[in-house]
DNA sequence: CCCTGATTCGC
DNA sequence: GCGAATCAGG
């Protein structure tokens, strides 16, 4: 395989779009990810950085969610969760279709999931709010999530829903997932919030 | 271990 | 110019 303009605008436009050199090359076809680094590089299209523009624009969507939710006392329940957690979005590969009127939007943070008792509910990421930095985060990684169908899901891929599960408008996410973790890094910022910092007496 | 991009250097 | 091997990092 060669570089021909064509491919070379594919890669140009993927790289620009922020997909990974493996995704590009695998997309071309007949080149490693390697190849498609190099051949970056060589274009003089690796670091477009010098205008201030945020560099952050790439699949590496340092979500931070809300590290300081001032749990001085309460010893932050960052979730651990075992094998697998399921927090609020319950998309699991498994059970897709948990809340089936669900608008696309899958953070449905909202109405007090009814707890039993006035239980301490753990790190439930239910009613409080998602940082703005982290939702926007989340936003932008939508826009170019893999929209991956649920066979196609892996032990490595964000299995964060997006869509109506009712409609063929849904996907999952797709996009590389975190070390253990059941989604990628934005994903993961919503999706494990420590704790409410939010006096709910909303109503 | 999985994955990223960055660099080197023989071809 | 090309890209495998290697490096450095998450």
């Amino acid at each position: 395989m060669s570089w021909t303009d064509e491919r070379v605008e594919t890669l140009k436009r993927m790289w620009a779009e922020g997909q990974s050199a493996s995704q590009i090359a695998k997309e071309l076809g007949g080149v490693t990810r390697n190849a498609v680094i190099g051949k970056v590089h060589r274009l003089g299209l690796s670091n477009r950085n010098e205008d201030g523009t945020e560099m952050p624009a790439a699949p590496a969507p340092e979500a931070k969610p809300a590290p300081q939710p001032a749990a001085a006392a309460a010893p932050a329940p960052q979730p651990k969760p075992a094998p697998e957690p399921a927090p609020k979005p319950a998309p699991a590969a498994a059970a897709p279709q948990a809340q089936p009127a669900q608008p696309p939007q899958p953070v449905n943070f909202n109405r007090r999931p009814i707890v039993p008792a006035g239980q301490p509910l753990p790190p439930q990421p239910s009613a409080n709010e998602i940082s703005p930095e982290a939702l926007a985060s989340v936003r932008e990684v939508e826009k170019r999530a893999r929209k991956l169908t649920l066979m196609e899901l892996t032990e490595r891929t964000c299995k964060w829903p997006i869509g109506d599960p009712a409609t063929d408008k849904f996907w999952f996410c797709g996009l590389p997932s975190t070390a253990g973790k059941p989604y990628c890094e934005a994903h993961v910022g919503v999706a494990f919030q420590p704790m409410s910092s939010r006096r709910d007496r909303r109503r």
